[in-house]
DNA sequence: TATTATTGGAGAGTATCACTATCCAATCAT
DNA sequence: ATGATTGGATAGTGATACTCTCCAATAATA
């Protein structure tokens, strides 16, 4: 399969084939002469998987190269590579001074208050920190009760994604890293489509 | 209070206070003369919320526009007005053609499954829509009972949500528009949360 | 074999976005 | 009186994600 091939496999204009290979999202084909290469399936599975992060996931190409680069190439330590991954998915956030003794309050608050273990250099604390700041900036802080509330369901969703984490190492990271991301546009729009089911059964009487 | 003032009280450059009322996400001040406007603390409050919009939540001027604009003149349709915001809400999806039977196949057989009401047109379903399709290009397509678990799971947080949802209609509107944009940044920091809380204590044999 | 088409690779061009900077005459503060 | 500040308009900037143009080398076809 030459390049051209590829690109209609894939339903993209040829000079976006070669942008995602420029860019180091897609693997090189293997080079048959000066002015050719083969590309394969696996080429073409590969950008399905960049577009799926830089579509509905809504990554930006810098990020989707992060997180393939970790799925391409894991280390041998689970928890670092998903912290790496997590860490490059959105929101950004800038690190914390290091001489700020309580940078996260609200977050500490929050995941002592749930019982969670957790590394304050995990980039979700952060995240989590910016995303409760941003409710209170916005007037419409998030109560301890919510929050409990809020962090009992998606605590149940971790035990049961990680209950079907596969054993093996590299199975184990994709499933992870990936399962991280792509399933959490679908995990947005389920909440807002039950907000819709809720809204219309009380409305119904129901 | 000047424009300067403003801008200190926002900690944010005048010309960007400049820009957001250009782009009409910030109400003019109260002009007292030809080169003189006074804001006062709503201003302040606005330009907080534009921040928590633009920032965590991750919305562009353009959404955060739309989504003030529904805010601010929500319509006596709270039904309507929810929808009109899930629109603007990431990730984007194009409107299917008319003559497609069948637009959402995945998404429909997901809602079938869990028993819920919902309206096609609403656009959540195209962006659920767009979010299994992903899963299965990447590869990693959800199963049924994992959809099953998530859309039990996350319909109790619906349900949670709505049993607290403000009575008076704009207030209501308020809750809803803003409650599921702002909130939808802590659901997804407090699931790699607790994703990562779950793998410690089964590491730790716990 | 001649000729046309396609390729990989490099470089530059384009459109959008979210600011950011510069100007200006009018007005305010001192 | 004089310097600073204002609202408003216009233009400039840097980042992003492509998209286009060129090129000599090679492939495919006549």
């Amino acid at each position: 399969m030459r390049i051209s091939a590829l690109a209609a496999a894939a339903d993209l204009p040829v000079a976006t084939v070669k942008y995602y290979l420029r860019e180091g999202l897609l693997h090189p084909g293997v080079a048959t002469s000066a002015t050719q290469a083969t590309y394969d399936d696996s080429h073409v599975r590969r950008i399905r998987l960049i577009r799926a992060l830089t579509g509905p996931v809504g990554l930006s190409v810098q990020q989707a190269r992060t997180i393939l680069g970790l799925v391409d190439d894991p280390g041998d330590d689970l928890y670092a590579t998903l912290g790496r991954a997590v860490s490059a998915l959105p929101p950004p956030v800038d690190e914390a001074s290091v001489d700020d003794p309580d940078p996260y309050p609200r977050a500490r608050a929050a995941l002592e208050a749930l019982g969670q273990v957790y590394d304050p250099h995990y980039a979700a604390v952060a995240q989590l920190e910016a995303a409760l700041a941003a409710t209170e900036d916005a007037g419409m802080p998030i109560s301890d009760a919510r929050l409990r509330a809020y962090g009992h369901q998606l605590h149940e969703l971790a035990e049961y994604d990680l209950e079907r984490m596969p054993q093996e190492p590299h199975s184990a990271v994709e499933y992870t890293v990936l399962g991280t991301a792509l399933y959490e546009p679908v995990i947005l729009a389920l909440r807002r489509l039950a907000h819709q089911d809720v809204a219309a059964r009380r409305a119904l009487g129901g």
